[in-house]
DNA sequence: GCGATCCTGGCC
DNA sequence: GGCCAGGATCGC
């Protein structure tokens, strides 16, 4: 469910609640637990401070000194949400719950199991190493972004985007988004697109994924950030769910195409 | 490269 | 009951 800025949403909602001391946690016996145990984790976070919230892409890092963080990813249907008070009993499909020294909680809660709860070093990520660089990251110049898509010549552009080798943070929302926004066909091999247009695509996925920040996200159901707030970006989406109608700023009528086995929503008549 | 697969819930 | 879902990995 969430990508790039529905994750950042979170971030950004659990950043202004940290510093805090975790006191106590719980892991579910189903907890997602990856390249470590719960017994590891739980060592590693009982009595430690979390500092902050980092982001790489679609992780969340949480930061607890001494070299040591917490990871996790929400998959489809991962929600985090921070309590300032327990209340009552945990909801269904929580599968991780911190309550820090003062009373305050917070939850992951996922109910299909897609998401990853893992520990890493800043020396030793065993999921960053897969990944490519943050698609907000300076460091990601148009000529490295270039470089690094010429490496996959035979992938659909759409499938480009969701490989998070290449470069990380897109999800099929804004995949979608990104490739309207830049005018491309998403079906086109990136044998055949020049590297002007390679340019105009990250500039359009740039600009798509700051939108979508700056709407707080999109919630078509359970996508809500660290304090319980919905996104707005639903209501500017131009393609993505609009299969039949017309794209949102009216330029022509969407198709709903399946790639890689998932949803792909474009205007045949605006994308070339 | 592509499709199947992990899992649950919501909707037709 | 079947299909679909904002993700990522694995095997062919």
């Amino acid at each position: 469910m969430p990508e790039l800025p529905e994750v950042e949403t979170v971030r950004r909602s659990l950043q202004k609640i940290l510093p805090r001391i975790i006191e106590r946690i719980y892991l579910s016996p189903v907890a997602p637990v990856e390249t470590t145990t719960p017994a590891a984790i739980r060592r590693a976070v009982r009595g430690s401070t979390i500092q902050s919230v980092g982001r790489h892409g679609k992780y969340l890092l949480f930061d607890m000194g001494q070299d040591r963080s917490l990871v996790v990813h929400l998959g489809m249907s991962g929600r985090i949400m921070f309590l300032a008070q327990s209340s009552g009993s945990r909801e269904k499909h929580t599968h991780l719950e911190l309550q820090f020294l003062d009373g305050t909680l917070l939850r992951y809660i996922d109910a299909r199991r897609f998401g990853t709860i893992s520990l890493a070093s800043n020396h030793n990520n065993p999921f960053l190493e897969r990944i490519g660089p943050d698609y907000l990251d300076r460091q990601l110049t148009t000529a490295s972004y270039v470089k690094r898509c010429r490496c996959h010549p035979g992938l659909s552009l759409k499938a480009l985007l969701l490989n998070q080798g290449v470069a990380a943070g897109m999800g099929n929302i804004y995949a979608c988004e990104a490739l309207y926004q830049a005018r491309l066909d998403p079906r086109r091999r990136v044998a055949t697109v020049s590297d002007d247009e390679l340019r105009r695509l990250l500039k359009a996925i740039r600009a798509t994924l700051r939108l979508g920040i700056r709407y707080g996200g999109t919630t078509f159901r359970d996508y809500l950030d660290g304090r319980g707030h919905r996104g707005k970006m639903q209501d500017f989406l131009q393609v993505y769910g609009r299969e039949g109608r017309k794209t949102l700023d009216g330029a022509g009528l969407v198709k709903k195409i399946t790639q890689q086995a998932r949803s792909t929503f474009y205007c045949p008549a605006a994308q070339h």
